[in-house]
DNA sequence: TTGCCGCCTGCAATCGTTTCCATGCAAGGG
DNA sequence: CCCTTGCATGGAAACGATTGCAGGCGGCAA
């Protein structure tokens, strides 16, 4: 492959010249810098990123790691940090952890030794020791979206929901449910519990009781959310309406529900936390709390990002609200 | 950062000795070898990838380019990919082209740049000057997945569906279905036509025509399933079902079905190409042709990894199965 | 004519590895 | 006892860019 050195004799000048006439540094002369791009263009050369990183010490390169490249919800996410890392001239490699402490570490390890400029990271649930040790060295800049580790100083951009819970108990309190039950996340993220606390004070506020036999503990995946309300339905007392903590976990809850012949909402009401373009078209729509996804990539990048560019990053908290559809019963308005 | 020079000092041995050690060469004796991993240890020591690569040449990255992330049946691609990339010490780093030639062109040339060991291409539609270049030029290895560009010599691992097809239409027309439509995807695109002209063969099997009214040509994205659709149904003779060419525009056909007022698959059948596991959760479910994406995934990382490792990378084709659910209509045998 | 200044350009060091080649040393055979 | 052999190690040259520093050269003013 052409090098600048190629690019330097064909074109009769110095690599000096060529390397400061392809970065439009000022103090190159107009025919000089034509000659050379002349000469760059028939040799078809294109910089060495490689040699160019190891140089600046900067490789123009961000780390994602999440925890689920399947769900609906990173993968947005992941497009959105992609498109705004590109506005600003950064590349992605993404890691998918898969809910594995170990997998998430590995990754991280990796990307460290490429030496990308900053580490994006939504943690999963468990010990992560290099995770840690990266975060506390502090040599690689590091922002937390979605999730954080309570305990280690690094900055989180994340949504809170707990308002759009407070609507949502609101409008399933109005349609007439009492009896509300909720599927949580893992116990040790802190999305997971955020949102089962939410949810209880929200019911607290009607004075209604969130027993244990109500609360579900899912792993955020299918499978469990269709476990979960399999045992809810079971119970003398079914509730009459389920909050599923993510959006997986709320089609597991209806996959269980049609299995046993029941509808929504007529016999049971259904509300997700985490909105996906795949609700519209379920049967029915699903009423679900949306977090603003794409702002919330687009806002971690900004964020870590400034870190690396030696200004002070700060966490940015955004709010997610509820969109009614009709999966929870009739309102007032009709709505869609 | 700790450098290979700093654990040579350390361990008073010389930086070629060092990485010898590291890198588990034969010469080296075993109490230096101990001493020299004693020393990276409490130095905290990561040797530096992009100095490595510099040397090596190698950068154990792959370059995957596609064309929607969003699209489930992309992003379960993505993850297997990655899962095998990873299984054979490689990274892969993502770039999203949105169906646009010239955001497909940006990313190759970047991650040309960054000087990727290879490259994974779904192409898209339309001219890309860049992506050509690139495959003539033949320095980047390279390996078409799932679609290919007609005269280029890159290998190309994708999926028959036509056997899937012929399945398809034998169980539409065994239910008693014989006016069928297709949701074609853009025309440009192999896949695209592929899938058309294996139905319209199908079809002829039976005598059966497939008129220009019942072809729409869409662009695999809800819109165009759901316009195309509304068309059909605007005909004097609607289809009795309609076959469309991806998931997405499966999706948008059915919210124009439902809609309109009509059920699935009572009023019309319908049916896609490309399954995803939204498709059981749907009402009702949705009969589809599965492709073995994550096969398809990892048979194209070792083709491209066969090439970049000087083995000859051949071609794959594998082949699609017809999952029959219930969005055409009842066969004998109940079916799941 | 001389001196100074400013614009361009080139030299060479540097980034952190890997790896070819040479070298020192110990052991073993003739 | 000397020579060979082989093993373990070190020196130093790459890889391809960026960049501080110095210097050449032309023009302009004194």
């Amino acid at each position: 492959m052409a090098s600048i050195k190629d690019v330097a004799s064909r074109a009769g000048v110095s690599t000096a010249t060529v390397s400061r006439a392809l970065n439009n540094h000022p103090a190159v002369a107009p025919d000089t810098r034509t000659r050379v791009l002349e000469a760059a263009d028939t040799l078809g050369y294109h910089p060495n990123g490689v040699a160019r990183s190891l140089r600046t010490n900067r490789t123009r390169t961000l780390g994602l790691v999440i925890s689920d490249v399947l769900n609906p919800f990173f993968t947005e996410l992941a497009r959105a940090v992609e498109d705004e890392a590109r506005a600003l001239g950064y590349s992605v490699i993404i890691g998918n952890a898969d809910e594995q402490p170990d997998l998430q570490d590995h990754h991280i390890r990796t990307l460290v030794g490429r030496r990308i400029d900053g580490l994006l990271v939504s943690p999963a649930d468990g010990e992560a020791p290099v995770l840690r040790e990266t975060a506390r060295a502090g040599r690689t800049p590091m922002v937390f979206v979605d999730r954080s580790i309570p305990g280690l100083d690094v900055p989180v951009v994340r949504t809170d929901g707990t308002g759009a819970v407070r609507d949502l108990v609101d409008h399933l309190h109005r349609i007439g449910h009492r009896r509300l039950a909720v599927i949580g996340g893992p116990a040790a993220t802190t999305t997971g519990a955020e949102r089962v606390d939410a949810f209880r004070h929200a019911l607290a506020r009607y004075g209604l009781p969130l027993p244990d036999e109500y609360i579900g503990h899912g792993d955020f995946q299918v499978g469990s959310g269709r476990r979960i309300t399999e045992g809810f339905l079971d119970l003398e007392q079914p509730p009459q309406a389920v909050f599923a903590a993510d959006n997986l976990m709320a089609l597991g809850a209806m996959d269980a529900i049609r299995e046993r012949g029941l509808r929504v909402p007529q016999d049971i009401a259904l509300a997700a936390f985490d909105d996906i373009p795949w609700f519209l078209h379920t049967a029915p729509p699903l009423t679900a709390i949306a977090q603003p996804t794409g702002d919330l990539g687009r806002a971690a990048v900004r964020a870590l990002v400034d870190r690396i560019e030696g200004r002070p990053a700060r966490s940015v908290t955004l709010t997610a609200t509820l969109v009614v559809r009709r999966s929870c019963g009739a309102t007032e308005r009709s709505s869609r």
